[in-house]
Order: C-alpha cells, then structure tokens, then sequence
RNA sequence: GGGUCGGUAACUCAGUUGGUAGAGUAUCGGCCUUUUAAGCCGAGAGUCGCAGGUUCGAGUCCUGCCCGACCCA
C-alpha cells in the first residue's frame, strides 16, 4: 500500500488551506477549565430548565469521537482525559463565517477547544451548546471505525495511543495498574519500608536464575548485564543497616514472550530484617486483601471465568505433598531421581533426561501437574534446597528451604524466604551451581559475586524477603488474559509494511 | 523451535466448486437546526502480507518467507 492513502493526503491538503486562511492548526494557547466526567458527575440530576438557569459558561478541550452533521448545526462528542460529552454546534451561535469554515476543516480525530453554557437534549443527554469553538490540535490521520473501534490486535499494541484513543477498557486496565502500584508503594512506606533503587546494570546478574541481556560500558571497558533481579543488592543494604527496604522496577530476562513473559517485566522486591518467610504470608494476604478491596470494594475477584476469594488466611501446603495429593504422584516416585524420571516419562511430562538436580525434575512435576490446578491464592511452602540456592535452610529438615511461593489462578505471583545470612552456606551454595555449570545450564552464570559474599561476611540480620510480580498481579485485577495487555508498550518484532 | 488459525480499502469485515474485488464506517460533493451506529442522493478509494509456482485464468490451489494470535517445547 502507498505511503499516503488517499485520506491522508486529503487531510493534509485540508490542513494546509485552512493554515493558509490564517488559522494556525498547532496552536497552545488554549486552557481548558473543565472536564467531561465531572461535569456529568455534578450535572447528573439536573434537568434541561435547571441547567438553562445557570449562566456559567464551561471551557473543555477533548478530542472529536463522532459527529452528526446538519445543515446549519452539528452534534458531536469529544473525549477528554476523563469521558466523553456532547458538543452542539448551531450556525447562530457561532456566525455563518466559523460555521463555514467549520463544517468544512475539522474533520473527527482533530482536539478543539469548546465554550459554553450546559443544556439537556430532547433525549435528555447532558450538551454544551457551543459559543466559542477553536481548534487546538490538527489530526492528518483518520480514527478507526466508530463503532467497531481498534480490533486488530497487532495494530492495538503497536499503536498504543490509538488503542488508547479508541478502547476506554484499555484506559481502564492502565489507571488500575498505576492505582495498584501506587497503594503498594503507600503501603510499604506506611509500614516504615525505604523505597531504593539499586543498579540495573550489573556486572554480575545474580537473584535469579535466568539468561540476561548483555552490554557493554566504553569508559569502563567492560561488560554489563541488564539485571534479572534486585536481590543481591537489596540483602547489601540490608547489611548496611536498613531493616526495611523494597525497590519497585524493572527487571530484564532474555528469555522467551508469552501470555505470561516479557523480555522487561516489573517486580517488587522487599526485604524486612528480623521476619521470617511465615511472617511474609500473613503480611502477602494482608496486601492482596487490601488491595483487593480498594480496586474492587471486596476481597472477591474474578479472573478468566474463576471467582478468586482473597480472603486471609489462605491455603498452605508443602512443595512434596502439593505433588503428592494435588499431583496425584505416588509418594515412592519422589524417592529418587531414577524413579522421578520414568514415572514422568511414563506420563508424558518432558524432563530432561540428564538432569542432575531432583529439585529441577520435581519442580517440571509441579509445574505440570500441581501449578494449573492452584486456582484459590495458595502458598506452596517447603521447597527443596537445591532449587533455592539463597534461601535459609530449614531448622528441622535441612533439604528443605524456608521459603513459599504464592500461586493464584494457576500462576506464580509471589516468590519469597527466610534469607540465607551464613557466608560459608551461601558460598558453598554459590559453588555448587558453579559446578553445575558443567552440566551445560546456560541460565546459571558462572562468577561467583564475591563482593556480595564478602557483605554477608559483615553480618547480615536475619530477614526474610518477597518478590511480586507486578505485571501478573495487575493481570489478576484487571481480567486480563495476557501479559501484553497490562505492559503499555509490549515488545513486537519490528513491523513490515503496513498502512 | 513445532502445531493451529489469521493478514483483502484508513478501520471493521464478506468474498461460493479457480473466471478480472464487495459492504458498512471513514473520506469527497449535495440536502437537512435536537442528533447519538442520525438520515437521504451521488462519487472516489485496493501491490488481496511478500516472493515464486501450477493454470488459458489465482484473493481462492501449491512452495518458501515476513508479521501477529493461541497452544506446545
């Protein structure tokens, strides 16, 4: 298709004529005083004659949404930040020479700026009769169809402004993001948390285990990593003598795009000296039921059909009996890595023939057989050690981590445990997936972070810290099927020739 | 990486067993001073994702590639 469509250029040649006509088509001088919703939140109840008695006049700028075009009178709704309200555009109001000029050069998709007293139509609906009209912003482009709106789901992600123009759920879903983000920073502040901001580039990518992205510092000639988690630096802080911090941004992971993955993701990581990963569950519930009720009014929410009770407290149940009793997977199974890996080449679970690590195999169970089924908030607790290398090992039994991670709707949200504060198990933990390395885990990074080792040789108190997943959490609260529709700028391959 | 589905006008979509591409919205011209998916009359608008192939003839069948959605790895 050609670089111009035969609208476009129309449009521009429009544009120009009317500029030539001493109208500036760009100009900033305009000052809206009012906005669609309030004044219909106000103006509600209302009639036509009690609206006539007030001589205020109101002032609102908003972009052309549809248009109804008479003889000598126009209808039309404009769409401000807040809704959408009715313009009404008479020939004696506004004088034959603007009516004309008008009718001819504002075309829908165009800003302009409106005065005028407020009345109610036969149909009762709330209008601004306008005195003054004045074009504030010239659109070259036409907006989608009317009715039907933005459906194309590739145009919608990388025209976001025009699904945004087009879509008020998509408007929605992003107010309650920042509304979600907003309450949690509010609550980590009331509860004596400080907000930091650690590097996001990193020499070492430590916290996680997952591939980064790579650059490169000229002056320090040297490699950096994009971070895939704040952990390390974080738990530094906590040597430092914080007791209480969290860090609310990104993180990066090269790894693959799903329904659940972007290649950036936002995580919220908080840590609290002196708690215990138990601690941490009573304070999740306490975030999730409190959130819930100021997004939604109740601690009840519905996801993707399912009705979720957020209500405290919730289900808990260790790593090997969710595998046992939710899994269906007989107990002698988990008693080797043998037996683990027939049984689930016998149910067809793709594991990896050569792994090592009984924790990973289980962990592949889980996934398959447990993670789906975990549709009420459930804390899965108990993990095994070998697959939570900075977690602190549990008192009673040592192959076990204190540690939990928080499962709604069939889906990881929350990752959190007791900190594992002895340098000599934490180096030695270090080493061990070093030598896995061997075993060709490209995830696993091969320096061991010593600066961090040497922190934790200061002393760090005890702690237990949390990871959430915001872009999931947000997902949860809005209804939202995909990651992509809660991330304001998804990440897309490049785009070919299109319109 | 594999599978399924999709890509046709600016947007939303039709397009039959292969026979020269359609509608609605939007746009342009005309009529209309309480409409709201306004209405009526008229007009223009397409590299059918891209490149090959089969065929007298391809939007349609075949092959490869690009982009997207979903599922699987």
């Amino acid at each position: 298709m050609n670089e111009e469509s035969a609208v476009l250029k129309v449009r521009k040649q429009k544009a120009e004529e009317l500029e030539s006509l001493g109208v500036s088509l760009f100009p900033n001088r305009f000052r809206p005083k009012d906005h669609a919703g309030p004044l219909k939140e106000i103006f509600a109840e209302y009639d036509n004659e009690k609206l006539m008695s007030i001589k205020d006049s109101f002032c609102l700028a908003g972009r052309i949404m549809s248009r109804r075009d008479f003889g000598k009178a126009v209808f039309m709704h404009i769409q401000d930040e807040t809704d959408q309200i009715q313009i009404f555009v008479k020939r004696d109001e506004i004088g034959p020479e603007n009516f004309k000029l008008f009718k001819k050069y504002i075309d829908l998709g165009d800003i302009i700026g409106v005065e005028g007293p407020l009345f109610r139509t036969k149909t009762g609906e709330l209008t601004i009769l306008a005195h003054k009209l004045v074009l504030v912003t010239k659109a070259f482009r036409p907006l989608p169809e009317k009715y039907h709106g933005l459906q194309d789901v590739e145009l919608r992600y990388r025209r976001r402004y025009l699904d945004l123009i087009m879509n008020q759920r998509v408007r929605e879903i992003f107010r309650t993001r920042s509304q979600i983000v907003q309450f949690l920073r509010e609550y980590f502040q009331s509860q004596g948390f400080l907000e930091v901001e650690t590097p996001m580039m990193q020499p070492i990518p430590g916290g996680a285990t997952a591939r980064p992205f790579k650059t490169y510092h000229h002056a320090l000639e040297r490699e950096l990593y994009l971070r895939i988690a704040p952990e390390l630096y974080l738990k530094r802080l906590l040597v430092g003598g914080f007791e209480r911090v969290f860090e609310l941004n990104r993180n990066f992971r090269n790894e693959g795009i799903s329904v659940q993955h972007n290649p950036e993701f936002t995580m919220l990581e908080f840590y609290e000296a002196y708690a215990t990963y138990e601690d941490l569950m009573v304070r999740t519930e306490e975030i999730f039921s409190s959130l819930a009720r100021e997004i939604t009014g109740h601690t009840c929410i519905t996801y993707q059909g399912h009705k979720i009770d957020l209500t405290p407290p919730w289900k808990r149940i260790g790593f090997k009996e969710a595998l046992i009793q939710i899994g269906k997977v007989p107990p002698e199974v988990l008693e080797s890595r043998e037996k683990t890996l027939s049984w689930a080449k016998e149910h067809n679970i793709k594991v990896d023939e050569k792994e090592k690590i009984l924790g990973k195999l289980w962990a592949k169970l889980f996934d398959a057989l447990v993670e789906p089924q975990l549709i009420q908030p459930t804390f899965v607790v108990a993990f095994p050690v070998d697959i939570s290398p900075l977690a602190r090992r549990n008192e009673e039994d040592p192959s076990v981590a204190d540690r939990f991670e928080l499962f709604i709707a069939g889906r990881e949200i929350a990752n959190a445990f007791s900190e594992l504060n002895d340098p000599r198990d934490q180096r030695a933990r270090f080493e061990e997936q070093i030598r896995r390395r061997l075993a060709d885990d490209p995830e696993i990074h091969p320096e061991i972070d010593e600066d961090f080792i040497r922190a934790l040789e200061y002393g760090m108190p005890p702690a237990a810290g949390e990871g959430i997943g915001i872009d999931r959490l947000v997902m949860l609260f809005t209804d939202a099927p995909s990651i992509r529709e809660v991330i304001l700028f998804p990440h897309l391959r490049p785009e070919g020739q299109r319109g």
